[in-house]
DNA sequence: GAGTGTGAAGTGCTTCACAGCA
DNA sequence: TGCTGTGAAGCACTTCACACTC
């Protein structure tokens, strides 16, 4: 209810941490030490304890933790004790590959709907989804109360009124692929996804410490 | 050559000043203010200047920064003053959406050499480049002394062995969409991008804060 | 002994406040 | 006056050091 210190990347590295944890219950593990799931994820043993103790004490001292029992519970800290249905915005190239995905459905993330405002691609079928007219965006959304989250996939141009219209449907949560800035009200979460940028960090980590030991 | 106390996140903060001063140029502005700029980019007008402060003095007092010579510093400054050439490994959903993503070229990235270990994939063409066996993939990139950077779109299973092969063949940058962590030596760099795990922070802040004003 | 949980110290990034320049 | 550039202060996150538990 009341989150006190939490830094913001704590949940991304609990996030690291779960999937590890997937693969060791998978392996038939049952106990595991902070260094080695920190090893696992690329976390040191100090960071993975820390992380947990801002939600609670998960482990036993001189045990560890219990593996299948550590999954239940940061699965329920995450908020993945239930499935999440998306919208997804844009069925062009970066689109019709997040629909392909199987990632996001054995994650618990269900694309339930999809729009495009291209004639060509309205009525394309991807499992069980069909892609739909970009007009009717605002009310299918509103009108499915159980959809919070949204992928943004279309291009930069379109991005910002796309973005509107989720929010007036009550979006909480943007998954932005478009390199734009969205201007949304405070109450809602958005998270870019930006390639060229990371790619530029990339050219600009090779032409500064071209040389470096 | 001596890079002093820069933040990390300076480099991506001033990439996406880059686009929208490639926005204002594009309208045929001129000048531009601090303020102005981190309005367009999501930032502070002190961020902006900081942020450029660790690289040099770039603007006029009283008047703000030249459009046109600030945007041929930080293309200078990113290492976007040459084209960069890519080396993607793995051409099933994501790499093909990749291969098909305008983006990359427009900014000066260009996809050199496709891999996929895929024998129905193998000699598929996307624009310029084939696709090749992976097996090639270590001698192909030494040969191509210019290829610094790779991504990897592989199965999580396969990540890790395309790595090592990447580096062994002198790649300095590695773009990961593998939902694993790559071991790979200090001088090395490696960005991921994992979706499902920015799906989880959506997760939890919706089941946290369902109702927060 | 092995490993957790955490206050306290340390570090690095951000923001403030203002000097300086056109 | 308008805006840049930056040392200094403030803040948030990380790491250390160690008390504590099984």
């Amino acid at each position: 209810m009341d989150s006190k210190k939490i830094p913001k990347s704590a949940v991304t590295r609990i996030s690291l941490c779960l999937r590890e944890i997937n693969r060791l219950e998978k392996e038939g593990k049952d106990k595991v030490s902070s260094t080695e799931l920190g090893d696992l994820a690329g976390l040191t043993d100090v960071q993975v304890r820390k992380d947990f103790s801002y939600f609670g004490q998960f482990g036993r001292s001189g045990a560890g933790y219990d593996v299948v029992q550590l999954k239940k519970i940061i699965e329920r800290l995450l908020g993945k004790d239930k499935a999440w249905e998306i919208v997804l915005v844009g069925a062009g190239n970066i689109g019709s590959a997040l629909l392909r995905y199987p990632g996001f459905k054995n994650q618990g993330f269900i694309i339930k709907e999809v729009f495009d405002a291209d004639t060509k691609k309205i009525d394309k079928r991807y499992g069980d989804v069909t892609v739909k007219d970009v007009k009717g965006l605002e009310d299918a959304v509103k009108s499915s109360k159980n959809i919070k989250i949204a992928i943004i996939a279309v291009p930069a141009e379109s991005a910002q009124v796309v973005a509107e219209q989720l929010v007036r449907a009550d979006i909480k949560c943007i998954l932005n692929f478009a390199p734009v800035l969205l201007k949304v009200n405070g109450g809602v979460m958005v998270k870019n996804i930006d390639l060229s940028n990371e790619l530029e960090s990339f050219s600009f980590f090779l032409s500064s410490n071209g040389n470096e030991d």
